[in-house]
DNA sequence: CGCCGGTTTGATACTAATCAAGTTAAGTGG
DNA sequence: CCACTTAACTTGATTAGTATCAAACCGGCG
């Protein structure tokens, strides 16, 4: 476990999250739609994802429990056969899944963007390493206290098994990529995936982001090797695919370019 | 979709599912335990699955509406972007869940058997295409009725909740083999499996089993070529872990000797 | 300035794919 | 019943794609 600050005090100004209007008071028709942002009272943030769930009363007795949490890149959220002790929503970086082979090969199974919900329910062990791949912030809900109001609460419940099915549908699609694509393939397809995962605005032809992964970890995720990857990055910066504005920084001019790059 | 014969008498009298004590009678208090087989009303079958969190009087309402539907080895259930029109109990056999690129190249991204749920809930198109790998019983439910029973029905939604969890768990696990196991890992890693879920019973060291994929299908589920998967298991053989008895079927001597070549 | 982790690039080795015959097993029709 | 056909599988030779081993590069920091 890596050092982790509580804090209690608004902190995203300016990395859009924001704070505006609705928050608190919104009543449960938007249940079915976690993309509408809610000031969640516990972790007094405005943000996504399942507290939307969540009616006025039910976000104030949760916020007696919640914590803003902060990990820093590479912290280790919790081990592959670690008892569960609380849950957590994502609210900003992102959280890395992990299995490690006994000789230490590792693959990369998910990555967690906010609004993503962490941990599994009603399970000893979550069978998955979690670890922070960027530096990363949590709203984290204690196990006992998230277990009941899944209970009570039907629409949280329907949005877990929402959530759980996405995951599946990406886990299959990765599949894919893992047991068919080549290694060029391979590393556009991760490049597309973060591309659209990191600012699903701005849906313009050009963008630019920060890789929230090091080599090492986009060779776990792709089952390569570190080498096989900055070779194949080099090759889609020469071909004029990407260009790498600095080691993590990359501009995809044309994106409809980097699709065609990843064979599907 | 290939022909489909619908049968509404007993068929299985001694493939191992076999009629019993218990059945339509069965109240709700084994509605967390899917391995207590239920005598399902409506497809006149004593099986496990679903049917178990269902009570006397909801089975009897199903049974107008199910149908046990047979499919021969290679038959397609569903397509990828083919509307949902039913959901199915897998009886007997299993089904492969797959995935194709634009130019052909496939991968199996899930096997199913039983008494595994099939369809996703509340979703337009499956996103996977489902394909009898051996010759399937299903015990089929139309769309619209078992949606009904699922939204009036809360410890119905919680199986299927735990079933998509349990196919994430495979799905990752299968993840970790499709990047990081070698051709022979990997091949190994199948054989275990199928050893393992044919027939959970009989937990001895030694086991006879009919694969129920091709070598085809067992290369597009470990991302190899059929070469490959031919010549690994020849090698398996030749080493003394398998023996091949006829192509299909295979006997396993020692179990812990197979599993010892799994690379975990 | 020089160390250090992360990254890139190069040379070589090895695994699995591809191409190409064979072999076996199950039908099919004479 | 047996020749013929066909699909599924096995085996062999060669090639292509990645891994491995090794060295250089680069940016940040003490």
């Amino acid at each position: 476990m890596t050092a982790l600050i509580s804090i209690k005090k608004p902190l995203f100004s300016d990395d859009g999250l924001g704070y505006g209007p609705g928050g608190a008071g919104s009543m449960r028709k938007d249940i079915h739609n976690s993309n509408i942002p809610v000031r969640c009272v516990s972790c007094e943030v405005r943000h996504k994802g399942m507290c939307g769930a969540l009616t006025a009363d039910e976000l104030l007795s949760l916020s007696a429990h919640t914590r803003l949490v902060t990990h820093d890149a590479g912290g280790e959220l919790a081990g592959e056969k670690m008892p569960v002790e609380s849950y957590a929503t994502v609210i900003s970086g992102v959280v890395k899944l992990t299995k490690t082979l006994e000789d230490g090969r590792q693959q990369i199974v998910g990555l967690q963007f906010a609004p993503d919900f962490l941990g599994r329910l009603h399970a000893d062990e979550n069978g998955v390493s979690a670890e922070a791949a960027s530096d990363v912030h949590l709203c984290r809900v204690p196990k006992a206290a998230m277990e009941r109001l899944v209970k009570s609460t039907p629409a949280l419940a329907e949005r877990l098994m929402n959530q759980t099915m996405r995951e599946l549908d990406e886990a299959r699609d990765w599949m894919v990529t893992l047991g068919r694509k080549t290694a060029a393939e391979k590393v556009a397809s991760f490049l597309l995936l973060i591309a659209t995962h990191l600012d699903p605005e701005a849906a313009g032809q050009s963008r630019r982001f920060d890789l929230p992964l090091s080599r090492a970890d986009i060779a776990d995720f792709l089952g390569l090797t570190i080498e096989t990857v900055s070779r194949q990055m080099s090759k889609l910066k020469a071909d004029g695919v990407i260009s790498i504005v600095a080691n993590r920084h990359i501009e995809v001019p044309k994106l409809a370019r980097l699709k065609a790059c990843c064979g599907a």
